[in-house]
DNA sequence: TGTTGTTACTAACACGTGTTACTTGTGGAG
DNA sequence: CTCCACAAGTAACACGTGTTAGTAACAACA
């Protein structure tokens, strides 16, 4: 049995005033006059009976929830393999609690896709951020029609919602470039994820870019679709692998994917990177400690979050965007699975 | 400019009938009786207005929520490098989204490591589920003692709080036992994170008993203290093979540590398994895939999620809990960083 | 004395909902 | 006709808050 939560009323009565001094006295409104030894009568009444005013009341009034929600588009098995989705809800958490929003949890659920509708309908969120959007995705698009504040985590095709992104048609180009640079001309490319995914599409057309200006033909027999899954990049290497010409170098568009990937280069009995020169994608806290350590692109997780947050929160209160979209930048980590072993430290 | 919702008054107006009615038929009240033809009118009105009950006066009313509140008490640094925890954090969302219940994240800051406080001081949640409980924590004590439903994920000394937990004492022996049933004698031993953690302690008792049970004596020389981060086992292990006389194998608490032990072991020219055999402690996704595939004490991080959430819906609906702590089984997945080469499979 | 202005406060409304107690109409039993 | 039972529905309250419009007291000024 809680304790009965104190109400304004409460405080009211305890410091013998009415409950607008009380109201106007802790929201600290100011144009107003209330004589300053009633003003501290009534903050000390509030602590003393450990006075919060209650959510929902307040909302009801203000017509402001104070919570965002985190839509998170992604299958179970996506979430499961997103080493670095923790980072981005961080950054969302840590930019939008500054300034008072809470964060609220939606993952999807695959029999009812459009669920989180129930957020906006309820009136439980005041905006939401959605990651891993679906190009077919309706619901999405009627929600930023009629000016629900809305931020992706990723972008969509043919509609101008908001987004924070990370260039990752640039990324992949910068990966392939590197390998390029290397001397490698036969370069493989494994997906992070089916083509379904905008991600996946945009970092295919990074590698397609950085073969064409480099004059290299593509095969289309050294594409593989991995599925956010190590045991999916096993399975995409072990079928190049298979081929009658090996390549020199494969481009994994994930870590995770990579990892499996780099097990089946050993299963086969090639060396990495003097057989089979490998680069990554994300930058996992992990990837400096496969064998070999893991070049990679890395991928600004937590700014990510931070940004999506940040935008989000302007939306809320009516400020302008400066730029709808926005591609943060990201940078190549060279380590031991393109470059080979560095002489041992002492 | 958003659209008006429609209220209840709304759909009341439309059908021609009171706004009483519209609650009853929608919230299906039994014991009172409404015409079948007045119901299917009011249905059909609420779904043409799109109408949805406004979560904030509803709640104001029923003093419920419908919000269950997600502490994260560990720093940020340990979050990122907690591979797992996402696994966590949707098992319990599917859990209590099936009745109803939502999730709202809250992050500890290290600035404010009280702040979770808030959630139930403003009436945000009606209940909480406390990942990475400390035990200086003394508000959660208060909250426990208040009656508000709390279920900790991981354990507390000295206190009755709800938990659920793995038996991680028992895990933490199995690994060790695996270890010495393989021949090993000198076993060095590398923590998870800091002992001011349970869980940590908890691994590390596992390990001790193994040892006892089998009369090995301890080597204090032997155990190293992790701190979450692939980098903290590689460290922990370069000084465990500064040792004169080294040991033949070792547990160490966690996968992301033990990846970072694994690389020192290589660095210093050692084989593992056959110089320096290796057990982790997570089975995190990625962990069939290092190289060798790592041994390591499985952790049914989906379900301790599924189950501190169904234990809290238990509390927050006043149902009798069965058990006030429950601990979760384990299971070894012996890989071949402990038993070797398998024979190549054609 | 009347007018104006300022300080310090409060009464009353609005937000959208769930629920209790009450009313009205209708039919059947005695 | 009287009484009761029951179906069908509603008026009114309560939840806790922010805010607008208004009041009372008092001082300053012409």
């Amino acid at each position: 049995m809680p304790a009965k939560r104190a109400t304004s009323f409460d405080v009211a009565r305890e410091a013998g005033v009415s409950r607008t001094t009380v109201s106007l006295v802790l929201n600290n409104v100011t144009n107003i006059s209330i004589n300053d030894a009633t003003r501290q009568r009534v903050v000390e009444v509030a602590k003393k009976l450990n006075y919060h005013p209650d959510a929902s009341g307040r909302k009801l009034v203000t017509g402001k929830s104070s919570t965002v929600g985190l839509v998170l588009q992604q299958s179970a098995d996506q979430i499961f393999s997103d080493a670095f989705l923790l980072q981005v809800m961080l950054g969302i958490e840590q930019s939008v609690s500054q300034c008072g929003f809470h964060v609220l949890l939606k993952p999807n659920d695959p029999m009812h896709p459009q669920a989180y509708a129930q957020l906006v309908s309820e009136n439980l969120v005041d905006g939401i951020i959605l990651s891993g959007p679906r190009q077919d995705d309706e619901e999405i698009r009627k929600f930023y029609r009629e000016g629900f504040p809305i931020v992706l985590m990723g972008q969509l095709n043919d509609c101008s919602l908001p987004f924070v992104d990370v260039n990752a048609v640039e990324g992949a180009a910068t990966a392939t470039r590197h390998l390029i640079q290397l001397g490698h001309r036969r370069i493989a490319f494994i997906t992070n994820a089916s083509l379904k995914y905008t991600s996946a599409q945009q970092r295919r057309q990074g590698y397609l870019n950085a073969l064409a200006e480099a004059g290299i033909p593509t095969d289309e027999s050294l594409i593989r679709q991995g599925a956010y899954t190590s045991e999916s990049g096993y399975q995409a290497m072990q079928q190049i692998l298979q081929l009658a010409e090996l390549p020199t170098a494969v481009f994994v568009a994930s870590d995770v994917v990579a990892i499996g990937a780099m097990q089946a280069i050993r299963h086969a009995g090639r060396r990495i990177p003097e057989d089979i020169a490998v680069v990554g994608f994300d930058d996992i806290p992990m990837a400096g400690y496969f064998d070999p350590p893991l070049s990679t692109i890395r991928l600004p997780a937590f700014r990510i979050g931070w940004t999506a947050g940040e935008q989000l929160v302007r939306l809320m209160l009516n400020k302008p965007l400066e730029q709808s979209g926005i591609l943060l930048g990201i940078e190549l980590v060279a380590r031991e699975s393109t470059l080979g072993r560095k002489p041992k430290e002492l």
